[in-house]
DNA sequence: TGTACATCAGTGAACGCGCGTTCACTGATGTAC
DNA sequence: TGTACATCAGTGAACGCGCGTTCACTGATGTAC
């Protein structure tokens, strides 16, 4: 079969035009093929239809490409989790069970982007736009948290921080358990939303707010 | 620098003798260090101090020997899990923020282990023996969870097999984001023990069950 | 106790392959005048 | 409007490298008699 892709590239001239973003789209399609690790610098450019020399004039290196990948998926996923979070509306255990479902929806429906935030090694530190994106992304759950805690009875009202990380905690394992084409997933009972939707309740009962 | 690790393979003739083994330790040894993906099947070989081609004799490839260390991990998780249920005493809540904390334990411990059984990419289907020793592990939890929601009134009894999903997702939640050696941990301003302790128990207690 | 033989774990050389990376280059595009 | 020039994205050939895998082999070990 041939790598090149049709569309757009098939018929440009000794410019490309728009390589960079058409390397960020052959690293998603290989992502979703085959894993943050199963493609090679080489795979995206003929992908993209150029030489394998091409690349270099847009990144570094691989890593640099997968870290830009990563850049725009926190940045899709913090949009996501603010569009979930709604303000809060109706009520915020409302709010919050959409959080819930809407990671695992980006989970599911974004495999690419996922596994170029969470599996793929990528260093967040390395760049400084990358860790602002993923601090972006929890942020907005932190400051939901933040208007949950809130509510409660100022006597033993736990920290929003805790509640933050225990909410992103409760998603994130049954994202990576239940919701990923892992060939280590196991056949489930019930969907991942309905379990993660159970859990979010009980935990909800659990601070003490009734639903 | 030298990859032949020294001790007993130093001074051996012909035959190694416990190749198999050794290569499993190489395996081990190479996991922690770089991650599941960051070495090769010659890799374990030159670890071991073996040609290249010796591996075949004990191995059909390199998935195999990932499969057997797997394999191994979740024997021995199966082990720590059911050690540290200690047959529900001497509360079952107690027994399982045990649970809980043998687990993230076991992510902290055995990173090696815990990165071939979940984040290798490795099919347990592949191998009965590796699924069976999987499911194990999870049958461990599930008979507490089983134990657990028995205490409970039959009315509004939740089914064991979702509080046994839940259990799991909280804990492998917390290890992956918080208590493995990843780059894109963020710190924590409390530990992933405590943590996991606080999310356990307010879970317990969104279940109904005081503590 | 000795000897002949079967077994098989490990050797080392060889292969083809695709990778990452470099390099001088080419040709398309934009801009100054 | 035309022309000279600068810029720079993409080329394609080349390199060294380490990988996975194969092969006929070697030599250590165990066993039958």
């Amino acid at each position: 079969m041939s790598w090149k892709h049709g569309g757009r590239g098939s018929s440009r001239g000794y410019h490309h035009g728009d390589l960079r973003e058409d390397l960020v789209r052959a690293a998603l399609e290989l992502i979703k093929e085959k894993g943050p690790a199963g493609f090679t610098f080489a795979d995206a450019a003929r992908w993209a239809g150029v030489s394998p020399a091409a690349p270099y004039r847009h990144f570094r290196d691989r890593e640099e490409l997968i870290a830009d990948v990563a850049k725009r998926g926190f940045k899709l996923f913090s949009e996501k989790l603010r569009e979930a979070w709604g303000e809060g509306k109706p009520s915020t255990a409302d709010a919050f069970r959409r959080i819930g479902a809407a990671y695992l929806n980006f989970a599911r429906t974004e495999p690419a982007y996922y596994a170029a935030m969470f599996e793929s090694g990528v260093a967040i530190g390395r760049d400084p736009e990358l860790r602002e994106a993923a601090d972006k992304s929890f942020q907005s759950l932190r400051a939901a948290a933040e208007i949950l805690v809130a509510k409660m009875p100022a006597k033993g009202r736990p920290p929003a921080m805790m509640v933050a990380l225990h909410i992103w905690s409760i998603t994130h394992g049954i994202a990576s358990l239940f919701a990923r084409a892992d060939p280590a997933r196991r056949p489930l009972p019930m969907s991942a939303e309905d379990l993660l939707e159970a859990q979010m309740l009980i935990y909800l009962k659990g601070l003490g707010l009734n639903p």
